[in-house]
This record gives C-alpha cells, sequence and structure tokens, in this order.
DNA sequence: AAGGCGTGGAA
DNA sequence: TTTCCAAGCCT
C-alpha cells in the first residue's frame, strides 16, 4: 500500500479541481483573498464576489491604499464582515512592514489580522509551496473519518488531534498540489452526506469506512435551542426618497457596516435619533418582516418606514449618520437586510 | 475556552 | 420548515 499522500495526489491528477479562480495564477496576494472570503463561506458564494474584488483591486498595494468603506462595499452580502476589515488592515501591513510582500514564514503570516493557523498554511503550501499543513472544514471531516478521531473538532482535544494528524500526512513533495487534493478529496467525495466511498482513493486505510461509520465523524456540535430576537429598522425618507444609514460599531453585529437605525422590540429610539424631533411614535409596520439566523439566535427585523417632510439640516454630519439615495449606487458596505430593503424602496417609487 | 460572527445551499 | 454547516479567526 502506497502512502496516504501518494495516493491523494495520484486521484487529485485526475480528479482534482483544477479550475477555480484563484488556480489560474497562485500568487500569494490572490490565494490569500480567495482563503480569507472562503473561511466558513462556500466556493459557489465566492466566485463572484473574488472576481470582482480583484478587478477593483488588482494588487496588495492597491487594497492597502483604498478606503475601508470601499472595501467593505465589494464584501456586503458576503457575511463576517470582520474579514473585510482585516482584510484592509493586513495589507496595510503588509505595505507598510513587508515592503508589499507577504511574509514567507509561517510566524510572519500569523502576525497578520485575520490570518490564523489554517490560513497561514494554505498560503504558504498553495502558494509558496512550502511544506504546511491546513486543517479547514474539508480537511477535518476526511481526517477524522480516515483516523475515526472522535468529537467534536470545536473542543480543543479534537481538534489538536486532527491537527497533529494534518502535520503528519503533509508531504515534502508536491505540498501545493497536496494542499488542494485533501481540501477537492472533503469537497468532492469525503461530503458530509453520502460519501462516494468507492471512488475514494484512502478507503483502504480509512478506520470510519472499514466500520461502516461514516457519519459518526466528525463529531457533531452540541446544539441548543435558538433563541428568538426582534428589532425594528427605522426607516427615515424625505420627499426627495433619499433615506438615514447609520455606521455601525467595529464590534458586534454588522460591525463597520451602514445599515438603517435599530431599536429592540421595546421601541425605543436609538440615542443617535433622538434629535430628529418629528419622531413622535411608530407608526404602523409598512414592510415585510425579514428572518435572519445567526449562530446563536434568531433574529426577525421589522422595517418602518417613515416618511419625513423635511430635511433634519446637520444630521448627516453628526454621529455617523449619512443620507443615501437608494437609486444611486454607493460606496458604503450594507447588510444584506439592507441591500434588500432598498430594493423594495426603489420599487415602490 | 467557549461563544460571537453572516449568508446561503443542501438535506 | 428546520437544521446543519461551509477553504476559521478573534477574544
Amino acid at each position: 500500500m502506497t502512502s496516504f499522500s501518494t495516493r491523494l495526489l495520484d486521484w487529485f491528477d485526475h480528479h482534482g479541481r483544477h479550475d477555480l479562480p484563484w488556480q489560474k495564477s497562485k500568487t500569494p496576494y490572490r490565494v490569500w483573498l480567495s482563503e480569507i472570503m472562503l473561511q466558513q463561506t462556500q466556493v459557489q458564494t465566492v466566485i463572484p464576489y473574488f472576481e470582482k474584488f480583484l478587478e477593483r483591486f488588482p494588487s496588495v498595494d492597491t487594497l492597502a491604499a483604498a478606503a475601508e468603506d470601499d472595501v467593505l462595499h465589494l464584501w456586503t452580502g458576503l457575511g463576517y464582515y470582520a474579514r473585510a476589515r482585516n482584510l484592509h488592515r493586513a495589507a496595510k501591513l503588509v505595505v507598510s512592514e513587508y515592503q508589499g510582500q507577504f511574509p514567507a514564514t509561517l510566524e510572519g503570516l500569523l502576525q497578520l489580522p485575520g490570518i490564523g493557523r489554517s490560513t497561514a498554511g494554505a498560503i504558504l503550501s498553495l502558494a509558496m509551496d512550502t511544506r504546511a499543513p491546513i486543517l479547514d472544514g474539508n480537511v477535518k471531516r476526511v481526517l477524522a473519518r480516515h483516523n475515526a478521531v472522535s468529537g467534536w473538532p470545536g473542543t480543543a482535544k479534537t481538534l489538536n488531534k486532527l491537527w497533529l494528524l494534518a502535520e503528519e500526512y503533509t508531504p515534502t513533495d508536491r505540498v501545493a498540489d497536496y494542499t488542494q487534493g485533501i481540501m477537492d478529496l472533503g469537497a468532492t467525495l469525503c461530503t458530509r452526506g453520502t460519501p462516494r466511498c468507492q471512488d475514494c482513493p484512502l478507503a483502504d486505510t480509512c478506520r470510519a469506512h472499514s466500520r461502516s461509520e461514516q457519519a459518526q465523524f466528525p463529531g457533531k456540535k452540541p446544539r441548543k435551542a435558538l433563541p428568538e430576537r426582534e428589532t425594528y429598522f427605522v426607516i427615515l425618507q424625505r420627499r426627495d426618497g433619499s433615506v438615514l444609514l447609520e455606521k455601525r460599531p467595529d464590534q458586534g453585529i454588522w460591525g463597520g457596516l451602514w445599515c438603517f437605525p435599530e431599536t429592540p422590540h421595546d421601541n425605543n429610539l436609538p440615542a443617535s435619533l433622538a434629535a430628529i424631533g418629528a419622531l413622535a411614535g411608530i407608526p404602523p409596520v409598512t414592510l415585510d418582516p425579514i428572518k435572519h439566523s445567526f449562530s446563536h439566535y434568531r433574529l426577525t427585523i421589522r422595517p418602518i418606514l417613515r416618511q419625513i417632510n423635511r430635511a433634519t439640516e446637520g444630521v448627516a454630519e453628526v454621529n455617523c449618520l449619512r443620507w443615501v439615495d437608494p437609486r444611486k449606487p454607493t460606496n458604503m458596505g450594507l447588510p444584506a437586510p439592507v441591500t434588500q430593503i432598498l430594493k423594495t424602496l426603489v420599487l415602490q417609487q
């Protein structure tokens, strides 16, 4: 029986993915950008974002020189917006501290915000052909099954076992192909639902397969009932059609994005809106509610549209408030629900 | 060390 | 419809 990596590489040559956009030219910048976008995000979702992002920011220098809102704008709809802010910070660091060249060591890459052990391993192996393991969701699944590693990978104990296996199996030669190959195997054969073990080059040594316990690995996350939460978006609209948006703080949900001012279910208006004295009460809901599921709660957003007769002068200059015309393109980062509501507002006009 | 952080596809 | 979770990182 040939080694784990040899069987995997032979399979990759014939059955791996070779046409993904970030594989056309495997520079550190392109691999880095793709890896950040792919964190907790499926390939098909990332592809159009990757293309547009590269078109607008073809190099780390152009990205570093951009305004943060411009970066967030291209990230709108992709989710996990801290990734975009960290991406921008990291780009500026690469330019200012490393003369525009990504560090070629694990320690150096880990210094950059948004790059953890797995992303650093991906950059080193895919873009620099340097031996370094990765441990993304695909690799976790392949290794947990192949070695019957029990436990949920969200715990440090299980994660450490998987990292040891990832280290052990990563070869010295053809590291880039091996890294791409083990991800491809997890994505196309060793899937979470019904793995195609009959086509797998590793089945002969797979402990889960020999026991017919593929579904037992990796261990599931313990689940709790999702609490329900409810909030209101207060949509102030002037007669010219423009609406008021508020920049959210960097921490928390939709950090750094522009959003409709939000109230909790008790209808308390945010302090930033206290200056707008025209608001005496909450009128009836006029737009359809929007439901969002997060990791630990389910959120129902009830948009409240309120027409106002005259612009409140100066409000755009304080408290991170800004009037925007939904009919015109913006360069601001907007969360998906806001984008959705803006579209409906335009359609109504 | 566990929980926060978005969105959408798949079962 | 609900649940799970996807090329994870940060605190």
